[in-house]
DNA sequence: TACTTATATATGAAAACGGAAATAAAACAG
DNA sequence: CTGTTTTATTTCCGTTTTCATATATAAGTA
């Protein structure tokens, strides 16, 4: 199919797979499950697992010629990642306040 | 200007973006100043910033005609909030898991 | 064979990204 | 105060990408 390798970001850019994610915290679905509760074709759900499944956010079970999904922490993780990165920029900004404001009690 | 209204998960998609949040993670930088750090026009960059202030990841200090960007926590948070509710779900599948396998012991 | 589930391909519409040129506004030199 | 430079934005344009559909194909099932 060729599915585009687009990076975690990307893949929870799009408001469709967002949805398919939530869904999927309910219940594991097959690609017709899920194409029930949207309005766009199955072709389109199925691209969109295959998005979501190359970025780590889903797995695929094979059940015959059906393909049942479930959630993939790994694509969470990676995005975990990113976020903590910017959690340290404001910790640290908080200790340089704790350090001013000390300084300036010491003072009275 | 009409910046685009654009979601969080849409904000950070782009690489550029997330490289100026990189940068101000170190420092303060006007347009300018963030311009001279990638290859791109500062019309560009200033585009990009609009978004970042819209979306409540940036926030602009007015000094004189300069223009001092800063992070914004806001945004941050809006997208932990969305990762968190994931993070339930993982910690829900643990504590089945855990039920599961105190019954199967308890058998024993 | 007929039906169901799913994917592949080709196509079209919409949006995002970035650049160039024009505009706006503030700082500053003479 | 006039003209110039600096900082930044606006507008317009073209390219590229993304999303979704329709159609066709593949494979499992009854």
């Amino acid at each position: 199919m060729a599915t585009p390798n687009l990076d975690v970001f990307q893949v929870i850019a799009d408001p469709s797979r967002r949805q398919i994610l939530h869904l999927l915290t309910k219940n594991s679905y097959n690609i017709n499950g899920l194409a029930e509760n949207f309005k766009m074709s199955r072709p389109a759900v199925s691209k969109h697992i295959s998005i979501l499944q190359t970025a780590g956010f889903v797995t695929i079970n094979e059940i015959g010629r059906e393909r049942y999904c479930t959630l993939n922490q790994n694509g969470f993780i990676e995005l975990q990642n990113w976020i903590s990165y910017f959690d340290n920029f404001w910790i640290s900004k908080l200790k340089k306040l704790e350090i001013t404001l000390n300084k300036k009690t010491e003072n009275l």
